[in-house]
DNA sequence: ATTAATTCTTGACCTACATCAATGTACAGC
DNA sequence: GCTGTACATTGATGTAGGTCAAGAATTAAT
């Protein structure tokens, strides 16, 4: 087991996300389990309609999930950096979504299947925990859902800052417009408004 | 065991929801679990700021999830109808929202520790099922925040009907209103609309 | 049945954000 | 270093839906 090891971002995933207490067997067991792949800026990992769409672990670089609405326009759904996991909860059944990295990106995967069996193997699987991951991202997509209905672009604009100030910088503008559900030039007048304000 | 229990709304839930199988003492051991009330109409049964709040099945009534913004204004999250579940995940901590009944309504409840208890009683905690409640929950309210940023209020009121042509006849104009995300005077110009559209 | 309380509708006006089109800016490839 | 492509800004104009206020229609209470 070399040093470096101990933060690989699977490795991270099941000891901080799940809880999990692994064994040196245990991770080896679930390092062979992902698949990992080296990806260009660009690069479409599923799109809408792909059956069975894997589970991905960003070990570097960025990646959106996000979808084209019946108007044609892109909706981005969620980001994922460094040590954080994206993928479509549908899967196995066909996805509704596009997977994309917006930056050359290092990532790890493995299919629902595939999951389920480790999960099992390790016996931790659906660990009934009030903080497990998907609870927390229902409770952020719920509170997304009220923000959009309640607050205005600025304060969504605002609220993302703060929240996000890394992919402020790593991402296109169109991108958080896109996630903010605001045209790009709306979003470009929100800042403008911003800087004013901070002068 | 009397005929009407296999009915039960909570029997239902731990058999249809859960994919669990019972024997009649597991059905009594979860009976045991639950309190069950009768409640009037607008009857509140937490309230933003309380801590340890309760998970609700529906026998009878229908009672909504809602929260107050930052303007003041009311937003409902959910509704729960007969035989369904509502509560707030993020217990045992301290919620943001307000459950109230729309409704004269009987209802089960339990708390998160008695829940957990009671799966773990069962050795069912550990199914790790891709189409939990929880799952579909998450994919359900996904597919809304996109509906609300990318549909029209015609085309999000037209979509609500068409899912639950219930709920329009049992809830008050205004409620579906707070649910949409539009004012009642919105959903009463897009109702007038779409009247039009069907002479 | 009358009255009172809710809920719904309608009109007038307003505002946040969309759309379209043009121009500016900054990188990336050669 | 130039040139093309991608991205961002700005202005002009349109529109969906908000807000406020008044009245109509239901529903509930006595």
């Amino acid at each position: 087991m070399i040093k470096g090891m101990i933060t690989n971002p699977i490795i991270n995933f099941f000891t901080h996300h799940l809880g999990a207490k692994l064994t040196p067997l245990h991770e080896d067991t679930i390092l062979n389990a992902f698949k990992k792949e080296s990806l260009d800026k660009k690069t479409l990992l599923f799109r809408q309609g792909a059956a069975n769409t894997r589970h991905y672990i960003i070990e570097k670089g960025l990646v959106r999930l996000f979808l084209i609405d019946s108007k044609g326009k892109e909706i981005n759904i969620l980001f994922a950096k460094e040590n954080q996991v994206i993928g479509d909860l549908s899967t196995p059944n066909p996805t509704n979504f596009y997977l994309e990295t917006t930056e050359d990106s290092v990532v790890y995967s493995i299919d629902d299947l595939g999951l389920q069996q480790l999960m099992r193997e390790l016996d931790i699987e659906n660990t009934f925990n009030p903080n497990n991951g998907l609870r927390r991202s229902y409770i952020h997509i719920q509170k997304r859902l009220v923000s959009i209905i309640s607050k205005t672009a600025e304060e969504n604009y605002l609220e993302f800052m703060h929240k996000h100030p890394d992919l402020i910088q790593r991402l296109p503008q169109y991108h958080i417009a896109a996630y903010l559900g605001i045209s790009p030039e709306a979003l470009s007048r929100v800042r403008k408004e911003i800087s004013k304000m901070k002068i």
